[in-house]
DNA sequence: AAGCCTTTCAACCGCCAACGT
DNA sequence: GACGTTGGCGGTTGAAAGGCT
């Protein structure tokens, strides 16, 4: 079976590592408006978004130009190579790969956010002592746990608490058969005898030999120690049924694209009106830099240049209408009163640094109360806003 | 205060299987 | 059936944060 390979995204001149607040922006905003059901699709959209790269580089200068002809460059390759796995929106230069995976480990909004729980815990240690290594599995019984975050928690964490746990189960064992359950196992001397002896449980070493138990979904060792009453057998099938006991609450980073019906799986999501100033706060760079020469440029709709700052923002402003015309965000503003109501919902007062854009609100509001406080305005989601 | 070490975790890499043509 | 594309998954990496000396 061919198995091609995505190219990677330094390839195509894409943007990689951290995420800046902005593209967290304009990704929560392509995807609250068009859902994020089919991520191969969305390439499908540069032929539209590239009216605005080709726009960009008829009418910007400097860096606005540069960010255009970044864009265009990827519009380019799209056409000649085919539908890759990019993701070339406007100013998100990311792989549709990497933009998933932002979304799903931490755009999400029915994460959870902040420590795990002792019962998650729990049942992290339990499941990893049925399943091994299947983080996307041990992720479905945690709803709002990402299998990225349950991966980190337990090789930083409970890797060292399900070991000591395991010697002192062997402590237990040996004292109850008479001491002679092997070596006489002392604090020092138990680790290794535990990983030896519990090779899908928690040794240090353990990732490799269990990623290779666990290629086999029909070969589970149960740790007697951690085998409970949760059907290993169930959770091993991949069909969403047999996970539906334990699927219940959510749905998972994993099961995201199949659980629920499927239906396009348009999850709820907070609506969040996106106001055009905030496009201009997250273009604050672009605009910042090269405001002064886009009051130069005769942006095709503000006729006449007045003053430099007058026309900048002029200028600016018929770009970042643009912008999410392309993005299907656009519409007249006539409500500036809601969207006034909506900042002083959340107390946050203009939009104006980190502290304050709506990412940040995003997440230190909570998902859930962030859903509940924005949810006055409702957005359309209107998939022949796709083609403009 | 400065430098070093450790921990944390977001992001990337590469493989695999499912899917589409 | 062959092949290319895509999404999903697990392992790994490296930057940032925090702690220690």
């Amino acid at each position: 079976m061919g198995r091609g390979r995505a190219p990677c995204c330094a390839k195509v001149g894409l943007n990689r590592g951290s995420w800046t607040p902005q593209e967290d922006m304009r990704l929560m905003a392509y995807i609250q408006k068009h859902g994020h059901s089919n991520w191969r699709a969305l390439p499908k959209q540069a032929g539209s978004l590239a009216a605005t790269a080709s726009w960009a580089l008829q009418n910007a200068h400097g860096e606005l130009q540069e960010a255009g002809e970044r864009i265009a460059a990827g519009f380019v390759a799209f056409a000649d190579r085919s539908p890759l796995t990019c993701c070339l929106w406007v100013g998100l230069l990311r792989c549709g790969k990497s933009c998933r995976l932002r979304w799903i480990n931490y755009l999400r909004p029915d994460l959870k956010r902040g420590n795990f729980t002792v019962e998650e815990e729990e049942t992290i240690i339990r499941l990893h002592g049925m399943l091994g290594n299947k983080w996307s599995k041990i992720a479905a019984c945690l709803p709002g746990r990402t299998d990225n975050e349950i991966k980190n928690v337990w090789n930083t964490n409970l890797k060292k608490k399900a070991a000591l746990r395991e010697q002192q189960k062997a402590q237990n064992d040996g004292a109850a058969s008479g001491g002679d359950a092997g070596t006489p196992v002392t604090p020092s001397s138990s680790a290794s005898s535990s990983t030896t002896t519990t090779n899908n449980s928690s040794g240090g070493s353990d990732s490799g030999d269990q990623c290779g138990t666990s290629k086999d979904p029909d070969v589970v060792t149960v740790s007697p120690l951690q085998l409970e009453d949760i059907d290993v057998s169930e959770m091993l099938v991949d069909a969403p049924a047999a996970a539906q006991p334990m699927l219940s609450a959510s749905c998972s980073s994993s099961s995201l694209t199949t659980c629920a019906g499927g239906a396009e799986d348009l999850i709820e999501l907070p609506v969040i009106d996106i106001e055009p100033d905030i496009w201009g706060i997250i273009d604050g760079e672009i605009a910042d830099a090269s405001g002064a020469r886009l009051g130069d440029a005769t942006a095709p709709c503000t006729g006449a240049a007045v003053s430099t700052s007058e026309a900048g923002e002029a200028a600016n402003d018929w770009w970042l209408e643009n912008l999410e015309k392309e993005l299907g965000l656009w519409g007249p503003t006539e409500d500036p009163p809601a969207q006034t109501d909506l900042l002083d919902h959340t107390g946050l007062g203009p939009l104006g640094d980190s502290e304050r854009d709506p990412v940040s609100t995003y997440f230190q509001t909570g998902p859930d109360n962030a859903a509940a406080e924005l949810l006055d305005v409702e957005l359309e989601l209107e998939p022949s806003a796709l083609l403009l």
